[in-house]
RNA sequence: GGCUCCGUAUUUCAAUGGAUAGAAUUUCAGAUUCCGAUUCUGAAGAUGCAGGUUCGAUUCCUGCCGGGGCUACCA
């Protein structure tokens, strides 16, 4: 039972015993700073019930509450505002409730079985820092489902087959040489990345050669040898050459290689992946069965489309007029193989950028024509895109952050911000490297995840690594000085005890605000899952070091003799710092012990 | 053009229809016995424009202005 829902049952007692009505839309929020009271009761809505005005309805409930109720001590009315200053040991209990509770912001499993898709690159470059975007907040949307209660399948679509990768091979096959990223010493995902680029400069050489001969654009794009070898790849692909499938599997094989290794220093993880070349060929055949069934319809060249102007959107089309599938056609295949590979999951959550939103609507309306009911429990987890103070990120014009690189310079920055405060005397070469990379990519995770996914955000890459702030490393180094703390704490022999603490009577103003924010930590999480927005943790967490600070700031912790008093600094200590570790581990952010 | 998302301090982000719109950053002025100055306190500074709905609007509705995205037999 939380203080929020056991105050608002008092006050519908109140409500029911002085006006004879029942209602459960209270609106209980928390108490400005410049009032007395941690919780105010909005009374402007009550009028109806009351039949008073706001002032001496909230008067006459907040005389009622405090004349019956336990856990009010005082009121005060301001306009229509019922500020509430609950007794202290209301927050004392409160405080060992959460402290004696180890599973503290983790409910137990309920049943309940979700998938997440997340990170779902191409296979023809290197990750950047959108698709950083996307795997922190995938990763962290299935912790927090996992916090919730959920099992949780992570899982994503690799997109291996399609022009893209045959415009990697086509390069390679004319300009490579045999080179391979160990000749090349190169991360393989680089390496082919590297073709790419040769590709693009190649093709619009050529097609600017042709265009100088009198070709139209159009035409142009489509004579240009180079292109004309990666189409003709990507067809004997589809007809299983061996040759180009050999090439394939060669190509796709060095970027997963790297991805890997990407992935692994991102510190994300997937149970399972699917690959679009294993899937397409189940998505058409669901589309040729749904035209015999008459939800699809087949055009005169042989081309399959859906018509949704009936849901006020367009025709969209589902197989070419040769035949072949198109990115839809594979996204319906794979979705129905994985409801198939786990029969038992709710639904799924894709997280995909926002300009697939459109893609992701008649996706969803596709799959529930075919009769999956599952499909009014798909959900697109939209993200909007990471600019850079110079604009928008372009692949072309080589305005991309590459993930690898931007890793390494955030390591390396909080290596060299570290260094200037000089305080890494007793560790080891080891731990030093270890804690840079836990500074760095905290402040790179803290800083793409506290923004709402919705919301396109802005990156800049010389601002990034503060330390001050709103930031991931200020929440590691509050919890490492509060580990210091109990270190000290447990030197001298302080060890709380929930029979001790609950002789505590008063508390100081810091110590009730600190264990106010701490009692929402359950509330945060549900509403994290509820919105899929890990920023609301980061919100949570970065509020409650700050309010620690203040406590730490304003009471001298040692400096107190009762020791009762003295162990609740402690145990209020320990249960911040757990939170702190608890939340920041569902945004994939470990916290130091020392730092 | 149609559909859709967004416009808040210098800047980057907040704000279930609620009180004097919060943080961070920047600048200036201060604090610190205990555990650790990556801390804390104070000051300055904002809702694109015009209407509407109501006790009350950053939030909901309409119009305008400005920006992004989608609107492929690409993925």
């Amino acid at each position: 039972m939380t203080i929020d829902s056991t105050l608002r049952s008092e006050i519908q007692k109140a409500i029911l015993a002085l006006y004879n009505q029942q209602t459960d839309v209270l609106q209980l929020q928390p108490t400005n700073a410049e009032f007395a009271g941690s919780h105010t009761l909005v009374c402007f809505p009550l009028t109806r019930l009351t039949k008073k005005k706001p002032e001496e309805a909230a008067a006459a409930i907040g005389e009622y509450l405090v004349a019956s109720s336990a856990i009010v001590k005082e009121f005060n009315v301001v306009k229509g505002f019922l500020n509430l200053t609950l007794s202290d040991a209301v927050w004392v209990e409160t405080l060992i409730g959460i402290y004696e509770n180890a599973g503290y912001g983790q409910l137990p499993f309920h049943g309940e079985e979700i998938m997440i898709e997340y990170s779902s690159p191409n296979t023809n470059k290197p990750l950047h820092l959108g698709h950083l975007r996307n795997n922190f907040l995938g990763w962290s949307v299935a912790g927090i489902y996992k916090a919730n209660g959920y099992m949780v399948h992570k899982v994503q679509i690799i997109n291996d087959r399609g022009i893209h990768i045959c415009k990697s091979m086509a390069a390679w096959k004319l300009y490579g040489d045999g080179e391979s990223p160990d000749s090349a010493d190169m991360k393989g995902d680089h390496f082919v990345g590297k073709y790419y680029v040769t590709f693009d400069k190649v093709y619009k050489t050529q097609v600017k050669a042709l265009m100088e001969k009198g070709a139209t654009e159009e035409d142009a794009g489509k004579q240009a040898p180079i292109m004309k070898l990666a189409v003709d790849m990507l067809q004997k692909w589809e007809q299983k050459d061996p040759e180009i499938v050999q090439l394939w599997k060669m190509m796709n094989g060095w970027v997963y290689e790297g991805f890997d290794a990407t992935y692994k220093k991102m510190g994300v993880d997937f149970e399972k992946l699917y690959y679009e070349s294993d899937t397409y060929l189940l998505g058409r055949e669901q589309v040729m069965k749904g035209v015999d069934r008459g939800i699809f319809f087949k055009k005169e060249d042989g081309s399959v489309w859906v018509d949704l102007t009936a849901d006020g959107l367009d025709q969209k089309l589902l197989l070419r007029s040769d035949g072949t599938s198109v990115y839809m056609t594979q996204d319906i295949g794979t979705a129905i193989l994985r409801f198939r590979d786990f029969p038992k999951i709710k639904g799924q959550i894709y997280t995909v950028g926002n300009e697939q939103e459109y893609h992701f609507k008649v996706l969803f309306l596709i799959l529930a024509k075919l009769g999956y009911e599952w499909a009014r429990r798909c959900y697109h987890l939209s993200y909007g895109m990471v600019d850079l103070p110079s604009g928008k990120m372009k692949s072309r014009q080589g305005t991309v952050v590459d993930a690898d690189d931007l890793i390494e310079e955030m390591v390396m920055e909080a290596e060299k911000q570290t260094k200037e405060l000089g305080k890494l005397d007793d560790t080891s070469e080891e731990q030093a490297r270890q804690l840079f990379e836990t500074i760095g990519l905290g402040a790179l995770k803290f800083f793409l995840l506290k923004v709402d996914p919705k919301k396109r955000m802005l990156f800049d890459p010389n601002e990034s690594i503060q330390l001050q702030g709103f930031t991931g490393p200020f929440i590691q180094y509050t919890h490492a000085r509060i580990k210091a703390i109990l270190r000290k704490a447990s030197s001298i022999g302080i060890v709380p005890d929930a029979a001790a603490l609950s002789n505590v009577r008063s508390l100081e103003p810091a110590e009730r605000e600190v264990i106010q924010v701490l009692g929402m930590f359950e509330s945060k999480i549900e509403e994290a899952a509820r919105d899929y927005s890990p920023a609301v943790i980061a919100n949570y967490v970065y509020e409650l070091a700050k309010e620690y600070n203040q406590f730490y700031q304003s009471i001298p912790i040692f400096n107190e003799a009762d020791a009762a008093k003295l162990q609740l600094r402690i145990a209020l200590s320990q249960t911040v710092a757990s939170a702190i570790k608890t939340g920041m581990n569902l945004l994939g952010i470990q916290v130091p012990e020392k730092m």
